[in-house]
DNA sequence: GGTCAGTCCGTGGTCTGACCAGCATAAAAG
DNA sequence: CTTTTATGCTGGTCAGACCACGGACTGACC
């Protein structure tokens, strides 16, 4: 059953046809007049009961689904589609695609979200935040044999970590980049996790982290998770330094 | 002169029409094939070229303009535009309108930029950098009796210590979300304008954190400026009670 | 009576061809 | 040489038609 409603705003506006359609829509998103999952009605009536013709009104719906906002499948019709982290994750990519050292540059932004998130987190963490913070802390030490899995693990734990935050805002942004830096997560995880004093390194470094927050102690969460990511930044600065020797030694 | 190629992709892609042409575009962006300021050719041979019709040609184009990738101009033409931050503060207004306390969520997200950014400044900043972030300290001082202009010097303060950092992704996501907070940063400005404990403490609060980073001290800057930003929020929560006890009276 | 297949209809997806409106350049008039 | 006009580009819009896919209904068959 369509429940969404023509409100037909004044239709002399300056900006002209599919622009004009395109705000129309989005500013109903906003506005909360059109929930997750509503449907719309026809493209042909939708055009009529707006006053544009099809195309004009497809240019709009199409840009609308391009960024997230819809979901149209033919056959189906279009409806409503809350706006999820990939949305900002594509933007950013635009918007540093001409940047260089994108991921130290994304990396930082990382560290950002994360240090703010449990500094929050401290102070806002409920007891079922903390349990799932602890039972992924399992869940990592139980992957280190496998890359892959560990990686996941270890997005997971810090992912929780910035939820625990209570921050809508810091959880959209984390979940928009953290993606960007999955790939080369786990391939730095696949040079190391054969290294038990790497491995539990990172084991204890997360523990730490952990009871930091567990104990609300917002300077100390900080400073542990900031010496986290310099051991970090440090394993892969000699990765590269012996991915550059093993390259000289070839030529 | 249109200084772009045609490549033309393999056409039996699996996903259909203005979807294929969309991404087509899209990673030519990425990939750097299409630079800003290159001129697409016209509609109607550009939708020959890709060997698709032009309504369905121009739902992609559409759909990057309102992206911002792209400047359509009637009776000019189409030209490639450098993803700018605008972009980004659209989409984190979509993804965020759902959720509850916005602002004081993206302040928290603001407050994580920053804070990560003058500790990155600290170790990168050009001596320009310093003297650029001394002008404007000077420029916040010579405003304090415009709350207008004063609140753009502070922005202009800030956005520069995370110019300083050197790194692109801070400054995109800073410039994405500082618009969204300006307005209630004005207003905040004009209820305290008038206070001299208040503006003094102000730029006190500014200078210390500028000495912080001209000396390089990372842990004293970011501690100066988390220090600034809390008493912002105090200041903050003060009005707001003061507002709600002003509506009692008059109840 | 229940189940499954075939058909029908509504949906988005695409195409063609035409016309309108703004802009730039070049040609023509002063 | 300057100003004005005319022409041709460009994107902007429209109308109508057809295709492909999905769901729902209906019928026959078990």
């Amino acid at each position: 059953m369509p429940s969404m409603e023509i409100v037909r705003t004044d239709q002399t506006d300056a900006p002209g046809g599919a622009e004009r359609v395109f705000t129309f829509f989005r500013d109903q998103l906003l506005a909360g007049s059109l929930k997750a999952g509503d449907r719309l009605l026809a493209e042909r009536d939708l055009a009529l009961a707006l006053g544009v013709s099809r195309p004009v009104l497809r240019e709009a719906l199409r840009s609308l689904a391009i960024l997230g906002l819809l979901d149209i499948r033919q056959g189906r019709g279009a409806f409503v589609r809350s706006a999820d982290a990939a949305v900002l994750g594509q933007a950013l990519t635009l918007c540093l695609a001409p940047e260089p050292n994108i991921l130290d540059d994304v990396l930082q932004a990382r560290i950002a979200i994360e240090c703010q998130a449990i500094r929050l987190a401290c102070e806002r963490a409920a007891d079922r935040d903390l349990q799932s913070i602890a039972a992924l802390l399992d869940a990592l030490v139980d992957s280190l044999d496998d890359p892959k899995r560990g990686g996941q693990a270890d997005y997971a734990f810090h992912l929780a970590l910035v939820r625990a935050s209570g921050s809508g805002a810091l959880m959209k942004i984390y979940e928009a980049i953290a993606p960007l830096l999955m790939r080369s997560h786990v391939e730095r995880r696949r040079d190391t996790f054969r290294e038990p004093a790497i491995t539990s390194g990172l084991v204890e470094a997360h523990r730490q982290v952990f009871v930091a927050l567990a104990e609300r102690d917002p300077d100390a969460a900080e400073r542990r998770l900031r010496e986290h990511f310099r051991i970090g930044d440090e394993l892969r600065r000699k990765t590269l330094i012996s991915s550059y020797q093993a390259k000289g030694k070839r030529s």
